[in-house]
DNA sequence: GACTGCCATGCTCATATGTGCATCAGCCTG
DNA sequence: CAGGCTGATGCACATATGAGCATGGCAGTC
């Protein structure tokens, strides 16, 4: 009954605001009563444009959950190979069905792994402080994150994540989802992800500001992440944090992608340190030494970035969609 | 894992027919991509009618769930104060939004109550057989469970239900998803719920068709059902067991609800033991045997047959709505 | 082989919903 | 206090969806 007792105080702080009981409403009434956006508004006094607008609202803050259940979501067969070939704690593998577009495919293997890996985290509910990271995928892990899913006590950001460019890395959004479901206080960091040198970071993680947040996401037992790919539609490039030099070193240092904004190579080792030490953020031997690390792995592409994340030994719980899955275990 | 691996299980027995494979693949273009049922058609080369009639069917069996979650949900001075009162292992009391109707109250809090009984249930995980009863909050929960929320053995229907009327009971639909959630084998009872003679419902018990699954029904450790009011909207008249006979019979004696087919009368006796002596299924002292029982009370009107049971001590785990938990509490 | 009832399909048409735009209130700024 | 900015509201219109009905294949029956 803790979860319970964890919601309602969480609630109980901040008595939720008028227009989000009536969002709540009018979701209850259109969603559960199949009423028309017409009769939901007449009911609650307000135009139907409102009631369009409020179920929208509702539908991005994921106060209302669309959900597929798919019987043959789980592959077995691959999630014990992958625990065995790797000495994991767990995997989930999820089959994705095609869509027939690969930018479709990509985003659907998004929303699988990331449920899949919200439904799975709530059946290990890690307690005490969680570190998390931030990205696409994370983001839709966040939002099918349940209220009450675990009761943590602190939510930490364990990379820098402030934009430099028009792209926004949503990192606040996924920390405060994560507290906000958890009854958890939260601990952003304040910082880029990536800076221009090494002193520069090194003087940023000395200051208090980001310090704190350093020292609570080492001392965190939990982590959950995402990896990256490397890459022009990387989040990384997007986000501004990394030029085309970066990527020319990276792509000759031979990375393949991004665990925590530490670009790794197949084989599972900092592919540049140079960049390593100007990226601020839980280093991966820090990670390595948590108790549990749930590492997502969701779309095209990912396979070697997931490959060289199992070497790395800093992830105890993969989940993945199948052609990742399959890719690491044919090219382990 | 062992959820993975009772899903996988089910699921590799039947490997799911072609139509409900294109049911899913449409259900997520339009509800995860949100394509038009236009653009899924094409995609999977039907005509956008179709497409509406999967998504329709994947709507009606539960493969396509729309859940709002409402973040103030459960009201925990109620359940603790239910918890206390009663000796119970635990309650869970949901607030259900006022919709301004009373007959769609009702719907919502039955939704609402079934929702929050399914995922209380999962957080439960009991195992090895669980017996269910009928009903419309029944049907409703058992929509809402999800596959794998627990692994058990086998299901059992705990009493009779076979329909006399045009009005089904639908008792097999509950029973089979019971099951196809679990992965579990299922055990029917293949009998009305109240016959006209104490002599043909022994003669019914006996017999191996109805007796072997009553023995199941004692045998399970678990129990989960729902509490239903008397009166003319009662399942049991709109079913044909009772007429106005017996009605009246039943109001002379007290009797203010049912569970599993048994009247009880306020104080938590069996209102009319003739009428008891008629009612096929697992009898109230047995119940009361059990480890582990959920008894569900959704609507208006429950709160006396919610008291009636938590005083029959046949209750151990009580789910129920704002209304329904106060009116308990005040009258107790 | 003709008949018949059944079910799945696709159509038309009424209805429900989303989008872009004009409007307007409130609020900061000079 | 004028001006202008921002965010919320309601509208007209284009589009998407659902309901009822006609059609046509198909299996079972005589």
């Amino acid at each position: 009954m803790s979860m319970a007792v964890a919601t309602a105080a969480a609630r109980r702080s901040e008595p939720l605001p008028d227009e989000t009981r009536l969002m709540l409403r009018a979701a209850q009434l259109y969603y559960r009563l199949n009423l028309t956006q017409d009769q939901v508004g007449e009911r609650l006094g307000v135009s139907r444009f409102k009631v369009g607008r409020l179920l929208d609202r509702a539908l991005r803050e994921a106060a209302v959950r669309i959900e597929v259940v798919h019987p043959a979501a789980r592959l077995v067969e691959l999630e014990d190979a992958l625990v065995d070939r790797f000495g994991l704690a767990g995997a989930v593998v999820v089959d994705v069905p095609a869509t027939g577009s690969v930018a479709d495919d990509e985003l659907l293997a998004r929303e699988c792994v990331a449920e899949a890996a919200a439904a799975h985290l709530a059946s290990l509910r890690p307690v005490g402080a969680i570190g998390v990271s931030w990205g696409r995928t994370m983001l839709e892990l966040a939002a099918h994150l349940r209220p009450g899913w675990t009761a943590a006590t602190e939510i930490v950001q364990l990379n820098g994540a402030t934009s430099r460019s028009a792209y926004p890395t949503r990192a606040h959004e996924i920390v405060e989802r994560f507290g906000a479901t958890t009854g958890a206080a939260i601990r952003l960091m304040a910082a880029p992800a990536i800076v221009g040198s090494h002193e520069l970071r090194d003087a940023l993680e000395a200051d208090p500001s980001v310090g704190e947040t350093l020292a609570a996401a080492r001392a965190s037992a939990t982590a959950v992440f995402s990896m990256g790919v490397m890459g022009p539609d990387s989040v990384h490039v997007a986000s501004g944090y990394l030029g085309d030099a970066d990527l020319a070193a990276l792509a000759d240092a031979g990375a393949v992608g991004d665990v925590l904004g530490r670009f790794l190579s197949l084989e599972g080792r900092i592919a540049l340190p140079s960049l390593d030490q100007r990226t601020i953020g839980l280093p991966l031997g820090e990670l390595r030494a948590k108790a549990l690390t749930v590492g997502l792995a969701a779309g095209t592409g990912r396979g070697p970035v997931a490959l060289a994340a199992l070497r790395a030994a800093c992830v105890t719980v993969l989940v993945a969609d199948e052609s990742t899955a399959a890719w690491v275990l044919d090219h382990a």
